[in-house]
DNA sequence: GTGGTCTAGACCACG
DNA sequence: GTGGTCTAGACCACA
């Protein structure tokens, strides 16, 4: 896997650790990095990205010690082999769908209507695709 | 307008008083809130909440500052008069067009298919009306 | 006196019954306020700067008490026949001579040259007289 | 920078986290300080003037609310990259200008004349340099 | 009654 | 090390 893979945005709201940790966490769970594969070095991916190399060496062992990667004694940290494979649609739906009901509260304080709303939605998700 | 309508959540990661300034600001902008409109005390606020005044105070000084409300000296805070009326369709669309690309991201790193995304979200904006 | 002598500003950061005190303040170290003048009533200021009495009402009784007004029962406030005549130049001179040095150090802290500003203020004064 | 850069007065009128942005927006309006420039810490300024941290804080957040300053993580506080640069001297001739309209208006009621007004500004403005 | 300011101090989050 | 958030409570200013 590339350090490019990652998106980071230092002025987010969202602290950087949590932003790779948000998208390790979901790349593995939809088998985009799968059991065994090897990630950047923390060195890589800080550098790449101008960021502190313990802003990565943190969101790299927060994921360790939940299980998700493990340290490969000389080679670096890899999706852990023991790790539950790819998770079932519902599984992965559940993690955006606090997302979704905060979407939905604001849209409601806005006063938007559903269809746009979903018509955009619709359209970005096919861009990406 | 009563205290009651905004929704504190003192556990979530976006804190208090920025819950409040997004939630008022919403509301100011689809008109819920129109100007003029008195907003309930500091501390009626706190205390229905339980949370501390100056918490409260700090999201109605950020509001005053981006100029949607004003103080009335001696009444308290109401949406500003001089502020731009509600705001069309498309700028309050833009205000959720962040969430929204950050969702399509999120969904494509789990590679979700858009059909069931949609769906959820169709429920809950139903939900709510 | 013509209660529309007096400029308010409810929006400025100076509180409204100070701009009063103020503004009468000087008006009567100048002498275009003698002894004896008969103020306008609160009711008539409060009036025609759509304010509430209560701060015109403070701003007078604080005069008052500092003895440059006086209150003439059944007639209103008038300013001080005891009070002492128009102050000399230098005295008046002192009374802005704050407002200058504070001018001088914003001045110098936007590092503007001397000549613009002494023009500007030059300006200033004369379209007033 | 350094900490003692910063002129506070408790006992002034303007409250102190006013005062603190005040001066920096002018040093940031004249170049004194740069993009880039790295502020005195919280604690340093609040060490240094004796005052609360949180009062220094509420400075520098409604700083960056405004886009002059920026939160470097882990570094602290700089003059914003983005920032537009040194302003021209109209631009800054604008921030002082309320100050030299008021004080003409006081000066018309104080009746008193042009001349040793300038001449004493003059002398201020100079004293300075 | 209203909001504003400041303090002292705790705790958290980030790097 | 940095700033952010929140609390509890005091006191002030204003209307």
């Amino acid at each position: 896997m590339d350090a490019s893979l990652l998106l980071i945005q230092p002025a987010a709201p969202e602290p950087i650790y949590r932003q790779i940790v948000g998208q390790l966490r979901r790349m593995i769970a939809s088998g985009q990095l799968a059991p065994g594969d090897l990630l950047p070095s923390v060195r890589d991916v800080a550098g790449q990205h101008a960021i502190n190399p313990m802003t990565v060496s943190r969101a790299y062992s927060l994921l360790e010690s939940e299980g998700a990667l493990e340290r490969l004694r000389g080679k670096g940290m890899a999706v852990a082999a023991t790790h539950r494979r790819i998770q079932p649609e519902d599984k992965r739906m559940q993690l955006i769908d606090l997302h979704l009901r905060e979407l939905a509260r604001q849209a409601r304080e806005l006063e938007l209507p559903s269809e746009p709303i979903l018509r955009r939605l619709g359209e970005l998700l096919e861009d990406q695709e």
